[in-house]
DNA sequence: CGAAAATTTGACATGACTCAACTGGAGTGG
DNA sequence: CCACTCCAGTTGAGTCATGTCAAATTTTCG
């Protein structure tokens, strides 16, 4: 159950076995059903989740009332929503699984244990949103400056497995078109 | 000098008079007059500047040469690219003054220094991360589903200085529209 | 198997871009 | 202090990428 997530952490910072326990001994295991809502808009995220198996979906609601994905998640990455969970503050996002899912939760009580305990892991976590942060100002980028049919390109290069596992209208809505036209930049492709 | 930086952070994180201290004596002043560059795409990334005075633009450059901003900073917010600092790659993107300005840096030596002297620092960082991803977050949402004059409308009402500080085709730049389009937009505004 | 959801396709609409011409300051040098 | 240049901003015409809507088709899943 561990052994994914503690591999993971360790290219981020070497951790001694006893440091790993203590992790493991405050992570909590969440097994949900697909199509599960684990954040809703105007609550305030409880948990940041580590998916040891399974792929969610992070998304707003517009103004028509249509999702727009800002990302998917899937195994080894973290999702939740850190401006809720750490201000303490109602999201105005949704999480939601898209396929049955197992997660490790730590909760803002484990956190600060966990972070009290050993320290390291502040290092650890300030890497990860590091990472995150750059990844959104290519992604930022990248919508400005390409098109439609080269965002799909990048996605399929950088995402290859989540075109088999994600609904194409979801894909639509992450790289920001509609799944008309999405559909109609494939069939174009197929044609070259 | 120190006082904007220290007042800053201790809204983040409590600090010592010590613990400022060793901080202050670990930064160095840095004024650059306008139009300088500080970094370009292929240079890896020296250090993060805390903007005591002045206005600084980060941008990329895309296939057709054309400046597409990613973010304008001013007095009292970081600036550097984080993912090339930390990581020690060639930067893609490039930092350039649009005003004459005061900075503090950190290099990788004294932020290391920093942050082995006073770990608290770690979590200070980190908090400062989290807020900037969660801000490229709602970016990334805006620029999605909402219209160029939406946009325009919420960047005068979050950085109603800068539209004074900063030239129009910037701005343009920034919101993902051509500068014409801004001009019309503009244009229609007024009409109502 | 049947209903509901996802995808495709076509016709049409539109937001935003490009290009080119024009206007209006803000220096700068004679 | 004027004339000149240069850059930013505006405006209009034409175009293009992408959106919307509706219908047809295919796939998924209870």
């Amino acid at each position: 159950m561990f052994t994914e997530i503690n591999n993971n952490l360790n290219k981020y910072e070497q951790l001694t076995i006893q440091e790993l326990s203590i992790f493991n001994s405050l992570l909590q295991v969440k097994k949900v059903p697909r199509k599960s809502l684990l954040l809703s808009k105007g609550e305030v995220c409880k948990y940041e989740a580590f998916i040891v198996k399974g792929c969610i979906k992070t998304y707003f609601i517009d103004e028509n009332e249509k999702e727009v994905i800002l990302t998917f998640s899937v195994e080894n990455w973290w999702v939740s929503d850190i401006g809720s969970f750490h201000e303490q503050i109602p999201s105005k996002m949704y999480i939601e699984t898209i396929e049955d899912s197992e997660l490790l939760i730590l909760t803002r009580e484990t956190k600060a244990e966990l972070l009290y305990k050993v320290p390291k892991f502040e290092k650890i976590f300030r890497l990860l949103v590091q990472r995150h942060l750059a990844s959104y100002q290519e992604r930022h980028f990248e919508m400005i400056a390409l098109s439609a049919q080269e965002r799909y390109l990048i996605f399929l290069k950088k995402y290859p497995s989540l075109t088999q596992r994600v609904p194409q209208h979801l894909i639509a809505s992450y790289l920001g078109v509609s799944p008309e036209f999405l559909s109609k930049v494939r069939a174009k492709l197929v044609k070259q």
